[in-house]
DNA sequence: TATGAATGAGCCTTCATTCAT
DNA sequence: CATGAATGAAGGCTCATTCAT
């Protein structure tokens, strides 16, 4: 059952689409077989279209990135829908954390990391012009902030999911904040 | 060479103490098998003390907790101790912390946890008795900038897990005290 | 990318070309599918044109034994040059041997045997005339000499290959030589 | 169907016996799920015993080498003893040259390679002494005719071994004797 | 009770070969 | 006739776990 050539682009959606579960239900450690099972390919196909873990988990989170980067371009985004951003995707799936911090030495997921981080570094110029944030506050004290976010709740079951985030938001609002008072 | 039943005591020793260099060379996922070898015991008896990867990992963490409960009962300590004593073993090995989270919804883990909880609750009345850290700050909030905290540090490489401590801290520090630019 | 049905030519060519080089590099049982990817040809167009790996084999090989007629052809030539040619050819690939020798029980790679076994024969009646070579030693005496050479530098280090092939051949010469000593 | 601990030492012999087949069959590239599926053991066993290809090769071939050494310590053995016995053994399998070949660069091989070395030193000074070699041959010379030996005879069919093996001893008898015309 | 070996499931990866477009 | 993707069968290897001694 050959489905020839056409089916590359569909497979590798499929495939896409598939890893995406696997890696929400097992992690970015999930094996690639499952990926290729739900998906409905061939193992060898798998491994045609994407030639190893870090280039099939790139192609997932792809996406999740460019919606960040859709976000800095509002002029209005600041760094708390910066924040919601991010909590909702590590809500959904936190298999991209996991693999920005276990792959860490790969270039390809070095360059993720960088797209995040020019992200957050221009919405916290904004934030800061706006006097929202203290001037002291870094671009890597605001990555190290979602960082932990993001690894907390990869760590936290699904449904105690938005409860943790509001919590541990709060504390780095407070952390950040020119007038902590205020948020309190 | 089968040291015969007298051995018990000290293989139990002899693999807590191995798996604690397994578990901080190998993170907490590390083969039990290499345990057993570098506790120069056989893999039965592994099994027979320990049934489980969780109990092994109970038991060498039992001596971390330990000294976290020593600090609780120092009249002196105050919270920057507890984040100092708790840097320090996520700087040593992040399975501790791997496997409160991996196996989060086992009881014996819950149980590690909850002396966690305990201590932190503890050193907190204090500071905050003290003035040291604002009264809305709950043992919850800290418990979660623990876990922020050995999160991040157990993705991080080990001879950058100093520096990336303090700047950590320094943000918690300034969400949870009374006046956060004393401490800026 | 489908460059249409006037490629064959140009394609046969291409594959030819890939496969001196990638069974050179990678010996008689490299992957076909590097011998495509270097062609800048299609798997399928691979299979069409060479159904299996022997026929293959026989289009890049066919080469080398034209040019061992060729010098079959040549009225001065002896068997040092015989052996000359074997050596340089094994010295560069050592994939015809290989495939000589693995697939020995193909008739096309019989013939391609034959072929060469022709060469050896017309060069050894002419040094026999000339009295170079003992009365005694038959074409399948030569033969093997040139089998054990080929197989003995397939499993030398490139850079070894011009020592050991002439440590061989003046054992052969000693061999196969009227005066022994002449040669010694 | 757990055989227990006492199944070791038959597992070791039946895996030596089992590969020395398929070995022989297959050569030395044949697989190894085949060599434990066929001495009735389960793949981890094979692995615990022997950790990789080589390390089974090496207790496999170690028999052979230890007849040849055995043949150096008989005070009357020539180097016609010694062509005997290496024929025998590539008659009866080739798979010990192919590995010495193939991973030439292992450590182990090499010690392998050693050891043959080494009794063929032994055999060529009585050799020469006696008169019955030319006194300009040396060691690696005979390493060279029976390395080529050997290759030929992995090379050709098992029935067809005897004949050929006789017609290339000739020729290195000649090459090597101090009177050839003797012994044409 | 300790021991060390056995077992087999499972994942990874590579290719030869087939096929729809 | 070219193309490039699909497919799945092997084979390699690693562990977790069980068991006879």
């Amino acid at each position: 059952m050959n489905r020839g050539r056409s089916a590359g682009p569909e497979n590798r959606r499929a495939l896409i689409a598939a890893a995406r579960e696997v890696f929400a239900e097992g992690g970015f450690a999930a094996p690639l077989s499952a990926v290729a099972r739900r998906a409905g390919v061939g193992q060898g196909s798998l491994y045609r279209h994407f030639p190893d873990r870090i280039a099939l988990a790139l192609a997932v989170f792809d996406d999740n990135i460019t919606d960040l980067e859709a976000l800095r371009d509002r002029p209005d985004a600041r760094m708390s829908d910066l924040f919601d951003e991010i909590s909702e995707q590590a809500i959904a799936s936190t298999a991209l954390i996991d693999m920005i911090s276990t792959e860490r030495h790969d270039p390809r997921a070095e360059e993720l990391g960088a797209r995040v981080s020019a992200v957050v570094d221009a919405v916290l110029v904004r934030d800061q012009d706006a006097g929202r944030i203290r001037a002291s506050v870094t671009g890597g004290d605001v990555m190290l902030a979602v960082s932990m976010l993001a690894f907390l709740l990869s760590r936290t079951d699904h449904d105690e999911r938005p409860a943790i985030a509001e919590r541990a938001r709060r504390i780095f609002r407070e952390g950040f904040a020119t007038d902590p008072d205020v948020s309190a």
